[in-house]
DNA sequence: GAGAATTTGTTCGTATGTATC
DNA sequence: TGATACATACGAACAAATTCT
């Protein structure tokens, strides 16, 4: 575990529930713990070194944020992923991602522009290089970006409990085949260059198109991944 | 705390952290633990009877779901609410609850327009009888028939935790003076008769009028209530 | 500013319920 | 069906940090 000692050089208590918790995630997130697979915790705590009463609250966390299925008196599983999550995710996203673009074009912050090219150009980036993990974190970060000059709390809240899943579905369905990138590539562009003109509905007509793509892309390539039962 | 007896007869073992999480949010959302108030867990331990464990863990959940906000090695506190949070919670909501009506109306449920019509004559009772408590959850019972008919999860859970701040705003502006709620059960009798005639947009219209109506009404009577420093 | 009191963070032992053979 | 192994749920004591006097 790491030290207490944050990059400011300030000296930053990370409780051990925090770090557990980080570290439960981005495990869940990469892959590395596979949708349905079962938790155990006293497995966890001894692994981490620690007792287990942070790793019982890391997964009640987890558990709220919808990436562990618990349950009572039996155990804990990473949650598993279902065809029907896709279009709740999609359809959710577009949603709240519609406010976020309105809402962050309307502060008309200059940065805004500024980030998206940057987020643009990172995701062509790690497009060249092949880097799996880059590709993702790219098309994640552009639209996060929105959502970080939205200036709304719990719409960023909301975002990352969908981010998450997101990220899962984008890695076993680019795992499964060759997803069309370079589509992607043009999609933000398009919502980029709509923002920097500063036209609210042409980027919100821009996100939902390509959002509407991405979420057929994805459920092509999506299995069926069953609840473990009871 | 109560037995593991479940209403349908079967046995069922309701987790002491599951109990403690409900009472503790029911005393949130009542008002019977005000915004901004400490919360010890020591003292909230020894009131229920338990040790401190299953009390640690409803105050994650509770902090997830925005309801506490808790200082790392300082302390919990009932989540205090901010002028800033109505402009969130409201704006938020709007956009969702457009994706609810639009689905729950889409999926044309006979069960929808009976749930509607019900909701607004237990408001009209409440309001009759003025009975604070029954007011309230009669007027977001109403708004919750869509999100049930939506067939969404997800929808659902970002719902469920719009709604509770929502209850305690409500029963904040509703102490502090009396809001005019004829125009409010009017506004859901527009709603209902659009669903009922399966009209999507005008639905959608209505409810929007309607949020922000109720919107500039709570935000009139909010106080600024600030967070504990540090 | 030092020390006592208070409160949270953590550990570990035990109880209880579940699954399996 | 019954016994056994296993994992979670809970309680109580200890440790560490913050606040107050």
């Amino acid at each position: 575990m790491s030290e207490p000692v944050g990059n400011d050089g300030a000296v930053v208590y990370r409780e051990r529930w925090e770090v557990v918790t980080e570290e439960i995630r981005r495990r869940i997130v990469t892959g590395e713990m596979l949708p349905g697979s079962r938790i155990r915790e006293t497995e966890l705590a001894e692994g981490f070194g620690v007792s287990r009463g942070p790793v019982r609250e890391a997964l009640r966390i987890l558990e709220v944020a919808g990436l562990v299925l618990r349950v009572p008196r039996h155990g804990s599983y990473v949650a598993p992923v279902r065809r029907r999550d896709v279009d709740e995710l999609y359809t959710l996203r577009a949603s709240i991602e519609e406010l976020a673009v309105r809402r962050a074009l309307r502060r008309a912050d200059a940065g805004l522009a500024a980030q998206l090219g940057r987020a643009v150009e990172r995701l062509e980036m790690a497009l060249t290089t092949e880097a799996p993990f880059e590709v993702v974190e790219s098309d994640i970060d552009f639209h996060s970006t929105f959502y970080r000059h939205a200036d709304h709390d719990r719409l960023v809240a909301v975002w990352a409990t969908l981010a998450d899943p997101l990220r899962i579905l984008m890695r076993l369905s680019s795992r499964r085949s060759d997803p069309d990138w370079s589509t992607t590539v043009g999609g933000h562009l398009l919502i980029a260059s709509a923002a920097r003109e500063g036209d609210e509905d042409a980027c919100v007509e821009a996100t939902l198109d390509h959002l509407e793509h991405a979420r057929s892309l994805v459920l092509s390539f999506v299995e069926q991944q069953e609840i473990p039962e009871r």
